[in-house]
DNA sequence: CGACTTTTGTCCGTTACGGTAAATAACGGG
DNA sequence: CCCGTTATTTACCGTAACGGACAAAAGTCG
């Protein structure tokens, strides 16, 4: 369970709806880890079959009623404990970075179409992580615990979105350089059979 | 299927026996794809039954007989066909960064332990890409397809590295300000009822 | 009335991950 | 001679994760 206790440290923060995390999950911390909602109703389903979370319900008028979830002492003695554990290094996994270790086997337009959406993501995400940083620290400093993980976190997504976006710049001049002139037509010997 | 797909690319290169790709898993591409040797046993066979790739019996004395295995043209071009698909960005998905999210929630020794261990492993990968690319690329450039893949794949590990390395160094740095003095005493009040 | 939003779910199928284990056979150390 | 390691492939099993489709309930907007 890994899921589970990334929601566990959202909720450290304050408590909150599966609503509300699927859509935290979709910015601040969504940034280094993608979940659907589905995903996040059926890890709360088993944290609080775990008793590591308490739903109370909120009624609401003009809306259905909403489950505000906390955490419970279980439950952060349970994250307490997963954080003291070892963490696991993580690959990465990416699928455009497998293109490249194949270049001489696929079509380098899409490969460079891929590359200029991610430049532009990259490049995205680079500003709204600076503008969050320039917003929440901005003389770079922090002194609680909580501030000092947010703003070391925003740095290292900076940096990397920031470094990922130049290597793109850069794949897509060295794949520009291959074919010399925009458009590249690779000899499709066996695309005429198609396919199986 | 992407592990399947990753597979196929590094059979592009060269035929290779399971065992061997494991390896290869564990080093080259390795280096952004994790995979064990029970994933890869599992997924050579359902490229096998799609006919993306063939098998070839290598009687051995001495040890088990071995399977090479050679891309298929149906292998060639479903790989072409994955790799003109769009790629999906991929989220990082780091344990070590979820905590940072709830610093204040954790105990700091173990994840300073942690970063330790990280700046030592980030540190190594540095080294061992930088190495690779010094061998490879001893000019820096490359003309071929393949050979400009490999090398961007390398900068970017090493660039990644190093970037993640030096974060590590001012996360430890950050962290140790936190406490002033090396060891952290954080009271465990709900520590003693351990854990339901 | 119908479409859309908010909120909370369920069901289902696939992919992936990873531990344990086993068969087979040589080679090398204690 | 037993044991551990290397090389090689494979099976079984459980859990985690992914993600599409669907639903239900109550408001708002057009």
């Amino acid at each position: 369970m890994a899921l589970g206790d990334a929601i566990l440290a959202c909720l450290t923060e304050r408590p909150m709806t599966g609503y509300e995390l699927a859509k935290t999950f979709d910015s601040s911390i969504g940034f280094f880890w993608k979940a659907d909602h589905q995903q996040i109703y059926r890890e709360l389903s088993k944290l609080r079959d775990r008793g590591y979370i308490q739903g109370r319900e909120v009624v609401q008028t003009g809306k259905p009623n909403k489950l505000v979830y906390t955490l419970t002492n279980e439950g952060r003695t349970a994250l307490r404990h997963w954080a003291a554990r070892p963490s696991t290094p993580a690959s990465n996994k990416d699928d455009l970075l497998v293109r490249f270790h194949a270049l001489d086997s696929v079509d380098l337009e899409p490969v460079r179409a891929d590359l200029m959406a991610r430049l532009e993501h990259h490049r995205d995400r680079s500003e709204r992580y600076e503008r969050i940083l320039k917003k929440r620290f901005p003389d770079g400093t922090a002194s609680e615990a909580a501030d000092i993980g947010n703003l070391l976190l925003l740095k290292l997504g900076s940096r990397h979105e920031q470094m990922v976006a130049e290597w793109c710049e850069e794949a897509i001049d060295a794949l520009s350089g291959l074919t010399g002139h925009g458009t590249t037509v690779v000899p499709l010997e066996d695309g005429k059979r198609e396919k199986g």
